[in-house]
RNA sequence: AGCGAGGUGGGGUAGUCUGGAGUGCCCGUCGGGCUCAUAACCCGAAGAUCGGAGGUUCAAAUCCUCCCCUCGCUACCA
């Protein structure tokens, strides 16, 4: 018996579940946007931290996805190694990621050695149970640069349009998908020379044999998004295919196959990066574990891979994988009045940009609150400051402001002795209860953004509480009313740790309380007598002119600019 | 083209699976209150033919059919 959401998670024998969180592994080919970040750190590091506080075994995974066609070809276009390349973007990644409190326990690379390792002995595990082959396959090779064309660097005359700027894989003109093969007077988009075809063994991945296995296992995932289960099991029903998961590149994990010079696909060992980290913080074991409940946080784009592709991969490679438990898909976030993030085209805000800005707990308050697995997000810098001003600010934020101040000037700075509590006391109290249940509801289902609006609500239960009683008025009731407010303020410190780590423990401080260790800690009653510090604002409104300046700063880089910008940074 | 997801007062969002008065939440607007607090806080009000058209039903935002619009995916954008 076990509680599908709600504080207690127990296996049928009564042992506790452990927790393998993972978000979706940056490509470290550019700097990382507010996007990515929304999508996967940040919902991965707030329930990963309240798994944490509720004392579960948890490890929280993630890292740095270094290798593949993108990174090769963007290092060559800077005239730099992939390895400078991605050393250069994965120190960048973990700093922004780090200063946004979002702090996986490991936050490893795939170029490691010890992925390489890994996933080649995962390869011969899937080879041995019959899972992969080796098949033919048509390639366009460029002799100038040596290297086969992946089919976004080939562009020619569309065969069925006649258009000439049709790219490889599909043409923009008529809309037809592509095959590089396909196209007239193919060309280079690198060199500009004409390449030409040859034939190549290529190592296969039987994704087919999978269908039945993978479509009963995602029909049982009854509990999964919506989003991303319906739209696993209609791709799954319309037939899956096998995966060329060989690449002719160099920068990857080797093919262990004699006489291959290829390297794996990057989708084949991007996913197994979450089996060699946690491996390298020594709890590999754990993936072979029927108690562990592995979960999954990734944008939209990766559903296919994280819901068929991944599971199929573990299925095949046998040793009794664990398959995950929840895969936890968002929806993007658009860039004010929907265009979209790209990292290519530098639109939109990046992490490390946002961190210059404002401090991690605004963004993540912010990013948090307009989150949705349903449909696209849109990033305002209007609504943004509506968000942090009017409920970071005012409701959160001025409660314990006016609560502590009110501690100070009448009490000495010293909890007050409560008196007999009336109804309105008690059932301010019992307020703080039935919102620990719910918030902790709420994040057992990882329904992120309800679980911060429900301690949002308790902020302004507070607020209401003291408008209605009034110690300012009731002096005689005052001593009662600020212990009870004291307390829902505690409760607040707890209730927002793993959303607002450092909002939380400078809380915390201020109620002369230590840094929030246990979950349960919410609903312990503040003790009178205790010293309360001096409190300073929590929070400061932003000014309509700093995001007037921003708007403007951050309105969409322009393409010649974007290039223009790249040079300096080398 | 196919597939998937959305369309709910001025903006945003929940409710839709499992039908039961247009119910909730945040912001904005208008009116009032309070003066402990960060020009903050609290209370009240206005404002919606739930994308459109049919259908099923005693009853539809919710189920069925068709249509319109937005976004995404179709195997290298979180």
């Amino acid at each position: 018996m076990f509680f599908i959401s709600g504080a207690l998670y127990y296996t049928a024998n009564g042992d506790s579940f452990r927790y393998i969180v993972t978000a979706a592994l940056p490509y470290v080919n550019n700097v990382p946007h507010l996007g990515h970040l929304i999508s996967t750190l940040l919902p991965a590091d707030v329930y990963s931290r309240f798994l944490k506080l509720q004392g579960n075994e948890v490890v929280y995974i993630c890292g740095t996805d270094e290798y593949g066609t993108t990174t090769e070809i963007a290092a060559l276009k800077q005239g730099i190694t992939p390895k400078e390349l991605t050393d250069k973007y994965y120190a960048i990644d973990r700093e922004a990621f780090d200063r946004m409190d979002c702090k996986p326990d490991i936050f490893s690379r795939t170029s490691d050695p010890a992925h390489t390792r890994l996933v080649q002995s995962f390869y011969e595990s899937v080879k041995k149970n019959g899972y992969s082959y080796k098949k033919n396959i048509e390639q366009l090779y460029c002799d100038r640069d040596q290297r086969f064309l992946p089919d976004r660097f080939v562009e020619g005359t569309c065969p069925h349009c006649g258009f000439e700027q049709a790219k490889g894989d599909q043409c923009e003109s008529c809309g037809k998908v592509l095959r590089p093969t396909e196209l007239i007077k193919p060309r280079c988009t690198i060199c500009g020379t004409t390449p030409h075809v040859r034939k190549e063994e290529h190592v296969f991945f039987a994704l087919s044999k999978l269908q039945d296995k993978l479509y009963k296992f995602v029909g049982a995932q009854t509990h999964w998004f919506p989003s991303s289960r319906n739209f696993a099991l209609s791709w799954i029903k319309e037939g899956l295919e096998d995966i060329d998961i060989q690449r002719d590149i160099k920068w990857g994990v080797p093919i262990p196959e004699a006489g291959s010079t290829g390297v794996f696909y990057s989708w084949f060992d991007a996913p197994l990066g979450y089996v060699t980290f946690t491996e390298q913080l020594g709890k590999g074991s754990w993936w072979h574990d029927s108690k562990t409940r592995l979960v999954h946080f990734i944008g939209k784009d990766n559903i296919a891979f994280h819901t068929m592709f991944f599971p199929g991969m573990l299925i095949a490679a046998g040793d009794n994988y664990v398959l995950p438990w929840m895969v936890a898909s968002y929806e993007f976030l658009n860039w004010e009045g929907g265009e979209k993030f790209s990292k290519s085209r530098g639109v939109g805000l990046t992490v490390p940009d946002a961190n210059q800005l404002y401090p991690a707990d605004y963004w993540r308050y912010y990013l948090l609150s307009i989150l949705t697995e349903k449909k696209d997000a849109n990033f305002s810098w209007e609504d943004f400051q509506a968000k942090i001003n009017t409920e970071l600010n005012d409701t959160l934020g001025n409660f314990l402001q006016r609560t502590l101040v009110f501690t100070q000037n009448s009490f000495g700075g010293k909890v007050p002795t409560p008196g007999e509590l009336t109804a309105a006391d008690k059932s301010a109290l019992l307020a703080i209860d039935t919102a620990f249940e719910k918030v902790s509801k709420h994040l057992g289902d990882i329904e992120l953004k309800s679980a911060l609006e429900e301690v949002m609500g308790l902020a302004r239960t507070g607020n209401q509480y003291l408008q209605a009683e009034a110690p300012w008025k009731n002096k005689e009731r005052s001593n009662t009313i600020i212990y009870v407010s004291l307390n829902v303020a505690s409760a607040l410190s707890v209730l927002l740790a793993p959303f607002l780590p450092s909002t939380s423990e400078k809380m915390r401080g201020y109620l002369g309380a230590k840094p929030v260790r246990d979950w349960e800690d919410a609903k312990e009653r503040v003790k009178a007598g205790r010293a309360i510090g001096k409190p300073e604002p929590l929070f400061k409104k932003i000014e309509a002119k700093e995001i007037a300046e921003y708007r403007k700063k951050y309105a969409g880089v322009p393409e010649a600019k974007a290039e223009k910008k790249k040079p300096e940074k080398k």
